[in-house]
DNA sequence: CGACTGTCGCCTGTCGACAGTCGTCATAAA
DNA sequence: TTTATGACGACTGTCGACAGGCGACAGTCG
């Protein structure tokens, strides 16, 4: 999770005390250091960072609207707990969604598009020679947020961008279920070959069946 | 009375006063009442209701991070502004989305359903020869969310839901352009035809042609 | 001994006030 | 007339305080 933070807290300079309470506890809530379920207490997260209640409220909201907190009214905001099942769910829509962005990119990516996904993919195969598991599960992150993020449609960048942050969330319990860490690496050199190939179906198949293995990976029963 | 809830300020029955305003502000916002681009002030908004200015600046940020408004640090918030370049963009994302709802339809539809879905064509249909044309825009969009709540998926709930909030602000713009309405009403039916063959392809395919010919309907350019 | 009921304390929801920032408009310089 | 500059006004962002609801616990009744 380092490695993103170093790149976000430089880029992210926002104005507001709001703005920095979200990132600080949107952060800490997919980096696991506040747990699943754990209930956010207002008035005590303002007194931790010395400031008043509103601004930390204005984040647990934005955080609750965004689904990441849960909220009970007049009593408690926990920080949502995944399942296997939800899991599932959310990757049968992750599939969905990411199937639609690389047939986008199969019809408009750039050279310089492809130059990121190639280094996207040697970070990994770094990261897995070096047994860094969450620096590979980081990696693989930024290469398919890399990859949506090139489909340029704003609605996928919403839709992604929620659904990613729940992934991370998921991934803070198990980060550690990978087989052969080369192979997930790997994986994805099919997927840049069938966008330069330029055949929108075969680049979407195999991405979702790239998913779907991903899935099976951390959720077995599927 | 019978048919679905149409007024929300009668079903609505919040407990805090901060979702009353929500609920408010986001009615009048998809009504076209609060037009695009229309500027929120929220002490004006504030006293117009008679309460503090807490709850309406909640209400603001949950919708502004739902994206139907838009918010500029410091100064002011917008009502989000439609262009038929996004209206594209939300439709290529509505596709992905609800095909993967009718898959999962076609898999665990129960017997009520269906009946559920035959009596909203039904609705359809009475507004279409009645000539009503924002009641049978709001009869296909009950429809349509109907189906993809029926894939009792959280996520195609949430992203689904977000969508749909967007659709019915495109539609507050220019909600008269069909031109045979009853077409219009007659093209669900093979929708459930295809849900009640039990081919998932075959209403998948259904689903995206019917999806397509309704955005060619009001973006013609497409 | 177990289920119900009333009280208590903590926390959220709401309020009014203050401070800081951005756009606007008038004014001045070219 | 056009462009730069500076004060003004309006609105957002933040603060501390109060009121009210919900769960927890203890005491009571069966």
């Amino acid at each position: 999770m380092t490695g993103a933070a170093k790149k976000d807290s430089s880029t992210i300079q926002r104005n507001t005390v709001a703005d920095q309470v979200y990132a600080d506890l949107r952060g800490r809530i997919l980096s696991g250091e506040i747990q699943q379920g754990e209930r956010i207490v207002e008035a005590a997260l303002a007194k931790s960072l010395g400031i008043s209640r509103a601004p930390v409220r204005e984040a647990v909201n934005r955080l609750t609207e965004a689904g990441l907190l849960e909220s009970r009214t007049h009593f408690s905001t926990t920080v949502l707990q995944m399942t296997p099942e939800k899991v599932r769910q959310l990757y049968a829509v992750r599939v969905a969604v990411e199937t639609l962005a690389i047939r986008e990119v199969v019809r408009r990516h750039r050279p310089e598009d492809i130059e990121l996904l190639k280094g996207l993919i040697k970070e990994m195969m770094a990261r897995a020679k070096a047994k860094d598991v969450p620096g590979l599960v980081e990696a693989e992150l930024a290469f398919h947020e890399a990859l949506w993020k090139m489909a340029a449609n704003p609605y996928v960048d919403r839709v992604a961008g929620l659904l990613f942050d729940h992934m991370r969330l998921a991934l803070t319990v198990d980060n550690a279920g990978y087989s052969d860490l080369m192979d997930v690496a790997r994986e994805h050199e099919p997927l840049l070959a069938a966008i330069v190939s330029g055949d929108p179906d075969k680049a979407a198949q195999a991405l979702s069946t790239h998913i779907m293995t991903s899935l099976e990976t951390f959720v077995p029963s599927a």
